[in-house]
DNA sequence: GGAGAAATTGCAACCGGTTGAAAGCAGGCT
DNA sequence: AGCCTGCTTTCAACCGGTTGCAATTTCTCC
């Protein structure tokens, strides 16, 4: 009557149940095992009564197809890959968000991969994953362009933040955004500003201060960048005391948190923001409306981007037409971590 | 001497170079492909020379192997599945990245992947990525126990914040952060207590209400569950009615971005914090401390819960012993969103 | 130098689907 | 009847590796 060492807590060792083959639907419907693939795969190919008779086999013995044999003849796998440099950077969650939600809508599974800002693992990775997808989203990748070309000879590739010529990027402009934050400064009496950069192969990072150093030329200001730096909390925090060294009164970041780790340091360090220096940040990440205070900074369609890289991806895993570039713009969220240039007061040592 | 149509920007359409296998390196080093096999993925079988031989022609081709030809026969793909409910909830950064940490140091790669909050997505995703992996993390998965049991016939999972009798699973403690956060409310002067619970299907948020109410019953406070809510954001600012309408005077969340919504609700509706309502939150996410006030909250190891969870999926995928049950623990971490309990005034319609 | 053991290599089947080509079969037409 | 047409189904090869077994070579030792 009582269970016998029932409850013992131990796991089944290894007797995974091996999964259920068109051989064994073939066996059961009495079909050979081609009728059954072309019934379960290419509706009307086959009668309807027997495809009738094999999907109810079928379903019976539970079956479900095994992706990598299909995909070894065919390289449909079902799966499309994005590759970002670090996932906890929050910088790409509506970009992850945008991906999942045309990938899912599409039918195909998203599968993400992180290189952890390491160069040589995101190559490796890069190669694992493209073996197990049918084509590759690339953001802000820090590979060189002959890596890129190599992986997108085999499958296709689409990128995100990162122009190679003959390869389809999308990358929203960072002009407009760009270009209202530096007026935004220049209007609230700012005469210099540094460019607080991200990692030294970042091509994103490169493109950002270049267009910063345009901009802030054509209105007359001076313009400094200081970097590069790891693009996250402790880098925007180490960057403050080469700021203060620079003597600008404004600053723009590579991206949101390293401008939230400025902001952080300048608080330890009794500096006053907006009061002392003026911070925008770049991509208005979730975390920017509930700092202290609230960052001003520059919004990057990342969701719309997401979306868009997946819908070229998956044009192109189709063989459909490319379609036109995508147009993506930026702008400017004023916040309060920038003001009015207070007149009285100088910071840094280059003033007198 | 001008280029001609260069830079064009036209995609070439979809010849992709087809890879080489085994059997071109065989034909390059005359000899026969098992031999190439064998050299190459089972060293000591071939002699030196040969194999040295081989290694040569396979890096002069620029061979790469094919993880699904490979798999399909051995089931060896390489990669460890991650598989969470919501991968831009930043509850998972340290998650994330203690997985994988002991991913690629055991030479796996981690493949991600989100069910987005949907039981039947969740279900459907689980079943694709399990085909690709070699095993499989589910971290506070909403699925049935039915169909967990079900995944875990076909490859080794492993549990992380969920329990299910003769899985393996990782679980922080709750309770001593629990019972010091209801002693920390308590000795401030609090006599009621909410809990603002998350999704009705996690076992995490059943688990944690449990806990709370028995603590907080422990100590002789009143208590009492708001919920299920979403657990974003979203879900604690809508949070904020019913906590007035209960009259508590201290709440703890099922995570920190309800707290974290609850507080910018909080702030909205002009209710002081702490000094009208308590919040405290769980997990310790990134932005916990820049919120204002600055969030209490408990802290759970997350990052060594991934850590955990993958080396004991590891341990099994090579067959190795069970290890014994992790003893992860959380601890209370106090900053500024909880005070003594104000003496006057009361809030709610449930005092005169 | 030769028997026997050990190391090395090749053959062929296999994993689980897919697919071109051929075979089987029913119905329509002269 | 005989033949052609078109639909349904099967045969067999294939994708790119892996592996048990057997064949061949090399080594060892008497």
């Amino acid at each position: 009557m009582s269970e016998e060492d029932a409850d013992s807590g131990v796991l089944l060792p290894h007797n995974r149940k091996q999964p259920v083959s068109i051989y064994d639907i073939a066996k059961e419907a009495g079909v050979s095992p081609s009728t059954v693939s072309r019934a379960l795969s290419k509706p009307g190919r086959v009668s309807a009564k027997t495809e009738k008779h094999i999907r109810d086999a079928a379903a019976a013995l539970g079956y479900s197809i095994n992706p990598l044999a299909r995909a070894l003849l065919t390289g449909r796998t079902g799966t499309l890959g994005l590759l970002l440099s670090d996932i906890t950077n929050p910088v790409y969650f509506d970009l992850v968000r945008g991906a999942g939600r045309v990938v899912s809508a599409e039918g195909y599974t998203l599968v993400l991969a992180e290189s952890q800002e390491l160069p040589g693992l995101e190559a490796q990775t890069a190669e694992r994953l493209l073996s197990l997808v049918e084509g590759l989203v690339l953001v802000g990748t820090r590979l060189k362009e002959e890596e890129i070309l190599r992986l997108a000879e085999r499958k296709p590739v689409v990128l995100v933040n990162r122009e190679v010529p003959s390869l389809p990027h999308v990358v929203p402009d960072i002009t407009p955004g760009i270009r209202d934050a530096i007026a935004h400064l220049a209007s609230s009496g700012h005469q210099s500003v540094a460019f607080l950069s991200g990692p030294a192969t970042s091509w994103m990072s490169a493109w950002r201060w270049e267009t910063v150093m345009t901009e802030a030329l054509q209105r007359g200001m001076n313009v400094v960048e200081i970097g590069p730096g790891s693009p996250t909390h402790e880098g925007g925090a180490e960057g403050l005391r080469r700021v203060l060294a620079s003597g600008v009164t404004a600053v723009l970041t590579y991206n949101d948190l390293m401008a939230i780790g400025l902001l952080t340091a300048c608080q330890e360090a009794g500096i006053a923001v907006p009061e002392d220096l003026s911070v925008v940040g770049f991509d208005d990440i979730f975390a920017c409306d509930f700092t202290s205070p609230p960052l001003t900074t520059i919004r990057t369609p990342l969701g719309s981007a997401g979306e868009d890289a997946f819908r070229r991806l998956i044009a192109t895993v189709k063989g459909l037409e490319e379609q036109g570039p995508s147009d993506l713009t930026t702008e400017l969220v004023i916040r309060k971590s920038t003001s009015y240039r207070r007149q009285i007061g100088q910071l840094g040592p280059h003033s007198p």
